[in-house]
DNA sequence: ACGGAGCGTAAGTGATAGCTTACCGTTCGT
DNA sequence: ACGAACGGTAAGCTATCACTTACGCTCCGT
């Protein structure tokens, strides 16, 4: 989770969810350097985020679903143990001016 | 996800999966002063994670609905949108049936 | 009305984190 | 074997951010 706080680590994921791409690659579709590219993927790797394959000079890397199952099932958690706790306030938490992208469907299937 | 990604503010929903809880009552339990708290709540309440509710001089806060379906819903579309692209990596983890969308991939652009 | 409890805000400080340039190792083509 | 492509690492700088103390506001009890 916290390999997604920065914004380009969270675009570096979102690039590659088009499949996998190589650093250069990487760095060309977005504003920053291609080290720095390589030192988020450093993290991202660390963070099971991503997966490295090797094709000559090239480094591909590619979404790791591993950290992905892992960031699922910590948001299950919540809605497991936390979610007996909104019953309380359920009625009451309505008030909510602040609109943004919400799809205020709210209830979807598991 | 960028109020998530700082570890004291991650520790404050997790008490809050407990229930609804005073910003005082939430720094007596962390290693951080109550301004702090009351910044971070600010910042969480700015992402739509938690809610606030006043009873006297106390302001309660609670977990945020809201926050965590946007939150769930940015993680689905990884689900749908990217494990397609997992192809022979998907072995590896994850229950989930074939997809065999594999037509050469080409990324050998030189 | 007065004092205290409970919080939010302002201002300032220190540390962390992300970015850059420079350098070096590895691999492939010729 | 030589040179170029590709990328990881080191060192350094800057800005952001989390934290602290100090202060002011609001609400309740007496």
């Amino acid at each position: 989770m916290d390999a997604l706080g920065d914004p380009t680590r969270r675009n570096v994921v979102e690039i590659l969810r088009g499949g996998e791409r190589s650093v250069g690659d990487l760095a060309s579709e977005l504003p920053v350097s291609r080290p720095a590219v390589s030192q988020h993927l450093r993290v991202l790797k660390g963070a099971g985020l991503v997966t490295e394959r090797r094709d000559g000079t090239r480094h591909l890397y590619a979404i790791d679903p591993t950290g992905l199952t892992a960031l699922r099932a910590y948001l299950e958690t919540f809605w497991d143990t936390a979610l007996g706790s909104f019953k309380e306030v359920a009625d009451r938490s309505v008030p909510d001016r602040d609109r943004r992208t919400d799809p205020a469907d709210g209830r979807r299937k598991r």
